[in-house]
DNA sequence: GTTGACTTGTGAGTTACTCACAGGTTTAGC
DNA sequence: GCTAAACCTGTGAGTAACTCACAAGTCAAC
């Protein structure tokens, strides 16, 4: 299979195929008549393990760490359930601190209905901005 | 002032202060004696109004738009408000897709209680996540 | 006068791609 | 057989907003 190939059958881009080969976590052939990559059978079981990875949020270092835990003929079944306990909770940290966010933001646009538009001064930029009453 | 008080004054680091310097959103003035920035009350000013932006998920680059916006006389408010609505609609957006990574996460969690270690096979690295049904 | 705690400017690292580029290859149509 | 379009290669750079590191200069306290 050529990059483009591999990439049609898992729904992504060939840049992508081409960054996973670039870094190392898939190892095509080398068509060496005239250079291009041979992706087989192994690669699309390795970039299909890759992405349903990165679907449950593991990042491509996980990933090398999986692969080289596997690689050693262990099980990286431990590590795995070790690791998105983790990613897990880093999850609910962003998750909490958007939830913030969001909430700022709509405080801010519903504040803002009832405040006029301002010119700048030498103190002041945007009123709306610096005279926001956060939660 | 120099570097650390300001950082001190509104708990940041310095070196985010020397990062706002740097690219230019702050302008200190520079003491010829020694070389040391000398940050003044418009400084003072200036980072507040940063930080206030920043938290109500304005990036840099909407920032440096902004000022230079108010830097030309006119009131930056009429942008400030379309800019809240859009970023405040990319933030529903990561929202949305970090809900749904947390139910993934937390679902494989519980999943995984009852699944067993398995040792990898030339076709398998981990089956935790290569089976794993996504709902 | 020495030590320790500052300061400077600058380069590089972070994440997971994505885009661009110069140059080589294949394919389809004529 | 020829040409143009569509592919392929490896590599460098760009993204966001800091953060860290480094060499070299400065200042404060004892």
């Amino acid at each position: 299979m050529k990059v483009t190939d591999l990439a049609r059958k898992l729904s992504i881009t060939p840049d992508s195929v081409r960054y996973y080969t670039r870094i190392g976590l898939l190892n095509p052939r080398k068509n060496h008549t005239n250079g291009y990559r041979d992706y087989g059978q192994r690669d699309q079981l390795r970039l299909n393990f890759i992405l349903s990875a990165r679907q449950l949020g593991f990042s491509i270092d996980d990933i090398e760490q999986i692969i080289g835990i596997a690689n050693q003929g262990e099980t990286p079944c431990p590590f795995v359930r070790e690791l998105i306990a983790q990613r897990l909770a880093e999850t609910e940290e962003k998750f909490n601190s958007l939830v913030k966010l969001r909430e700022q933001m709509s405080l801010a646009l519903t504040q803002w209905k009832e405040e006029p538009n301002k010119e700048p001064t030498a103190d002041m930029i945007c009123h709306l901005i610096e005279n926001f009453e956060h939660g």
